[in-house]
DNA sequence: ACCTGTGGCTGATCAC
DNA sequence: GTGATCAGCCAC
């Protein structure tokens, strides 16, 4: 099959061919499907009639809202759709069933299915997706960014001070011009008038920003309501519609946001885009466009990067100066949502989920979508979703060797989980049309065509869009077993999940088995991989790779094993913690306590000039180094975010505050500084912060002080605590360290 | 009106 | 001091 047939399978992507939706909503008793065409955008109405999923049509007895009844095949839990005539019918049953049954539409256990976005629900029942046959530069996006002022005597800007205000707002328009509308020109009624019409005009399909929910929207829609002007941005005129208290989680994050829906458009937050690829990657030292900008390469060149009152300041002296440092924000995060947004650009065409909802769902959300979905267009019934899942044993870790070890040799179980499931044939019990397991064998099939087109792409777009594809359905792939694994979903097995778990474990340990025979040594051991050295007599890579082929053809069929790398030392600390030195003389750390980015800055450069030493040398050197350190810190010769550890509030300084008050939990510096900081913080802000008076034995969160309050002609860094530190960590490696004669040996 | 999984290490804090 | 617990970050 070709990879370009990829959008007719519709299990994957919806059983609706039509192309050129960017947007689906909810228009009187019609839902409004918006198509981009040569001439603009269009739109078409379409009769939807909203539904319910229930166990009993029986539980509606008595409810005004008339509705007409499916019957779906199969005995699961829930097996009749009931179809509303409108949104408003829809609500009143789902009002009524919430009160007769006692049980909220969100509870586990309720005996009916509600699903509170009715374009969700359209999307759900049609097999409608967006952006199918468009490409990623049709879109049309207007970027945005602004710059505000502030009063003098303070820091930051507010809204909510009335001599405060928008000086600036830049506008890239990817089909149209660059502009920005200035504050010396026109008033700020003026520039929010002037906003209204650049978007009607512009007519963008997706509104982008860095930061814009919790800041641009929040500061235009605040000066909007003071000055009595209607943000009409919608595509049928409307004002956004706002949800003041949004929360996001990813992974142990959570953000809150107020979060705005524009009718007919999407709202994309790069800074969003760059959360989740962060956690992915783990390489960005903070989340700001600025060093975002540079991580990718798109920074504007010899940047002078403004914030707080120094913007105002600029504003006061050089105006065009500043204007020029707002179209380069802009242009920045142009290009940020250029790289980030393809991989969701292409994921909207598959979920029935709208380019700016898609982001923001679990990956195991959107799977079971896609179960509901076809489940729906087959007319079966669904199950109840789980409930409170049993936790389950994951994979086996194990540091066998500690220390420094050459040459080594890592190995892995290609996509372990997914093969097991396979070869195994281990899917969700409740599955009954079978879905779950050609699915993965499809996205896998998939993935490596796509990886295959990457490599034979004639141009450098086409190899783009398939490595992005090929990345997509690699996350798509390990899904599957997080979501199999997962309760509250309808057809996850966490049962199902525990025995790939147990095959995956039983998996690993038979490769060590296998390498042990060969006379090869393993050292560190991960759920899937294993580094090893290999044994005497098994010189170069030709050999290490027919060792690893011998061990793959001695596994089950479908599990395979492959070569990942050799490296000519490793330092093997702690499970999950090591460091390998490539033969180019590349280092690679891993694990939590050798590259935390929690870390201060001056230990993890220590920490990395250690591991570097041990892996060349066996660790001759590391005192000088100490000293080295030790000097530099008494002399006060460093920067200050040199000691300073930056953290992200994981929960709002409120909620720290009433934990700490109920006494579950422990203070902490960063919430400590959040809530005496003169503007109002919220989860997933970063707050950098260092130690400041005397003694080593300071207690972080009394002697705390952020770091944008330092000041450099009265440093008040402790330095006997900084020392300590280096000291402390030092001596974590003393296991590991040549025996070295001293003076008084 | 929201949520993929388990395993492991470290630092901070607190009770003993 | 020691152990227990929580939070944060990371590997897979």
């Amino acid at each position: 099959m070709q990879l370009h047939d990829l959008e007719h399978i519709p299990e994957l992507f919806g059983h609706d061919p039509r192309t050129g939706i960017v947007a689906v909503e909810p228009a009187g008793r019609f839902l409004r499907l918006f198509f981009r065409t040569r001439q603009g955008v269009q739109f078409h109405d379409e009769p939807f009639q909203p539904f319910i999923l229930v166990s009993d049509p029986g539980l509606l007895t008595g409810c005004r809202a008339p509705c007409s009844v499916r019957q779906l095949q199969g005995d699961e839990l829930f097996r009749y759709q009931l179809c509303f005539d409108s949104w408003a019918d829809c609500l009143t049953a789902r009002d009524f069933l919430a009160s007769k049954t006692g049980t909220t539409p969100t509870a586990a256990d309720a005996p009916y299915l509600f699903i509170s976005d009715l374009s969700h629900q359209y999307l759900l029942a049609s097999g409608t997706t967006l952006f199918k046959g468009l490409e990623f530069r049709d879109l049309h996006c207007l970027t945005l960014d602004i710059e505000t002022s502030c009063a003098e005597g303070y820091r930051f800007s507010n809204p909510d001070r009335p001599e405060d205000r928008i000086i600036s707002i830049a506008l890239a328009d990817s089909h149209g011009p660059e502009t920005v509308l200035r504050g010396d020109r026109l008033s700020e009624p003026e520039m929010l008038a002037a906003l209204n019409e650049a978007i009607l005009r512009s007519d963008p399909d997706v509104i982008v920003g860095h930061n814009i929910f919790r800041f641009d929207l929040e500061y235009l829609g605040k000066r909007a309501k003071l000055h009595g002007i209607r943000l009409t941005w919608g595509r049928n005129g409307a004002v956004p519609h706002i949800t003041p208290t949004s929360r996001w989680s990813l992974a142990e994050r959570l953000i809150d946001y107020p979060r705005w829906d524009v009718y007919g458009r999407h709202i994309i937050d790069t800074y969003f885009l760059v959360q989740h690829y962060d956690l992915s990657q783990r390489s960005l030292e903070s989340h700001g466009l600025k060093q975002v900008a540079r991580h990718f390469g798109v920074a504007a060149p010899e940047r002078v990067y403004l914030e707080g009152s120094a913007i105002a300041d600029q504003f006061r002296r050089d105006p065009e100066l500043l204007y020029r440092y707002n179209m380069d924000d802009v242009a920045e995060t142009r290009e940020l949502f250029r790289i980030l947004a393809y991989p969701w650009f292409l994921q909207t065409r598959i979920f029935p989920y709208s380019f700016q909802n898609c982001p923001l769902r679990g990956n195991a959300t959107r799977i079971n979508a896609l179960f509901l979905r076809e489940y729906l267009h087959r007319g079966h019934a669904i199950p109840a979703r789980t409930s409170e899942a049993e936790p389950f044993e994951g994979g086996y870790t194990e540091l066998v060797r500690e220390g420094v070890y050459g040459p080594i040799v890592h190995c892995d179980v290609a996509s372990l989980y997914p093969s097991i499931m396979l070869s195994y044939r281990l899917g969700p019990a409740r599955d009954s049309l079978g879905l779950f397991l050609p699915m993965l064998a499809e996205l896998r099939r998939f993935r490596l065509e796509a990886k295959r087109s990457a490599r034979g792409s004639g141009s450098e777009q086409e190899r783009l869009y398939y490595d992005a594809l090929q990345q997509v359905f690699k996350v798509l792939i390990n899904s599957f077993f997080g979501y199999l694994g997962a309760p509250l979903h309808n057809f996850s097995d966490p049962a199902a999940a525990a025995e790939v778990t147990r095959l995956g474990r039983v998996t690993i340990r038979s490769m060590m088995e296998l390498l042990r025979q060969e006379g090869a040594e393993p050292i560190e051991v991960d759920t899937d991989g294993i580094y090893f050295r290999p044994p005497a007599g098994c010189d170069g890579e030709a050999a290490e790779q027919a060792l690893v082929e011998r061990l793959s053809e001695a596994l089950p069929q479908g599990i395979e094993v492959e070569m990942d790398g050799r490296y000519r030392s490793m330092f093997a600390y702690k499970a999950k913690n090591y460091a390998l030195l490539g033969y180019d003389g590349q280092v690679v750390i891993r694990g939590s306590s050798l590259r935390s980015r929690g870390m201060e800055r001056y230990l993890r450069e220590f920490m990395r000039e250690v591991v570097s030493l041990l892996l060349t040398g066996g660790g001759a050197g590391i005192e000088g180094l100490h000293d080295r350190f030790v000097a530099r810190l008494v002399a006060r010769d460093f920067p200050i975010d040199w000691v300073a550890r930056t953290e992200t509030l994981a929960e709002s300084p409120a909620t720290y505050r009433e934990k700490l008050r109920a006494g579950k939990r422990n203070p902490s510096a960063a919430f400590e500084i959040a809530l005496a900081g003169e503007r109002p913080y919220r989860a997933g802000d970063q707050i950098g912060y260092y130690i400041s008076g005397s003694g080593k034995d300071a207690v972080a969160y009394e002697q705390c002080r952020p770091v944008n309050a330092f000041d450099p002609s009265h440093p008040d860094v402790n330095i006997p605590y900084y020392i300590e530190k280096l000291k402390h960590l030092k001596k974590r490696f003393d296991p590991f360290l040549p025996k070295e004669p001293t003076l008084f040996d």
